[in-house]
DNA sequence: GCCAACGTTGGC
DNA sequence: GCCAACGTTGGC
C-alpha cells in the first residue's frame, strides 16, 4: 500500500467532477510527463491512497481523498488526432501513455490550502511543498499520508 | 499577467 | 553529449 498526489486543475477537472461521475470513478489520463507516467506504469497499485491537488487554483489546495481502483492501461487519449493530448509518436502496440483509475472517496470541505500545508512542520519534506516541484504524480510517504489525513478529519467539527 | 523553475527539443 | 532556445507548469 503506498500513497501517491495527483494534480489537476479545477478548471479543467476538479474533486467534484470526480464525485459527479458515474460510480465517482474516473480514468486519470492525459498525464504526458515521463517521471509522471513512470509512476503510473510501474508503482501505482490498486488500493493505493491518492490525494486530490486542485493546482493553478484559488487557493491552490488540497480538494479530497481517493483511491486507486485500477491499475495501469494504456491511455487512449494519446491515440486521439482531436484530444489535446494527442501524441503522434505514441502507437497502440507499443503505448507511450498510461493510465490508472481513481474513485472518490472523499471531499475536503474546506479544502486544505496550500500556505496551511506549508505551516504543518511535519510536512516539510514533501515534494508538493518544495520549490519548483512540478511533478503532477507524487509519491507521498506513510508519515506524510497519516499527518494528512489528520488534518482533514478535523475539518469535520462544525 | 508575471516569471522562476523545470522538461524537451534539436543543432552542433 | 552539450547546451541554448523554447514550451509548460503553477504560485503569486
Amino acid at each position: 500500500m503506498a500513497y501517491w498526489l495527483f494534480k489537476s486543475e479545477p478548471s479543467s477537472y476538479s474533486f467534484a467532477d470526480l464525485m459527479a461521475e458515474p460510480n465517482q470513478t474516473t480514468g486519470w489520463d492525459g498525464v504526458r510527463n515521463y517521471q509522471a507516467r513512470n509512476f503510473l506504469r510501474d508503482q501505482v497499485a490498486v488500493g493505493d491512497g491518492v490525494l486530490f491537488y486542485h493546482s493553478n487554483a484559488d487557493p491552490p489546495c488540497i480538494a479530497g481523498i481517493a483511491e486507486v481502483v485500477a491499475q495501469a492501461h494504456p491511455d487512449l487519449t494519446a491515440f486521439d488526432p482531436n484530444d489535446s493530448h494527442y501524441d503522434s509518436k505514441s502507437i497502440r502496440s507499443d503505448p507511450t501513455w498510461f493510465q490508472v483509475s481513481i474513485k472518490a472517496v472523499r471531499p475536503i470541505d474546506p479544502p486544505l490550502g496550500l500556505q496551511e500545508l506549508h505551516a504543518v512542520a511535519e510536512l516539510a519534506g514533501m515534494e508538493l511543498l518544495r520549490k519548483g516541484s512540478r511533478l503532477s504524480i507524487q509519491p507521498v510517504s506513510a508519515a506524510q499520508w497519516k499527518v494528512v489525513i489528520k488534518l482533514a478529519k478535523a475539518r469535520k467539527k462544525h
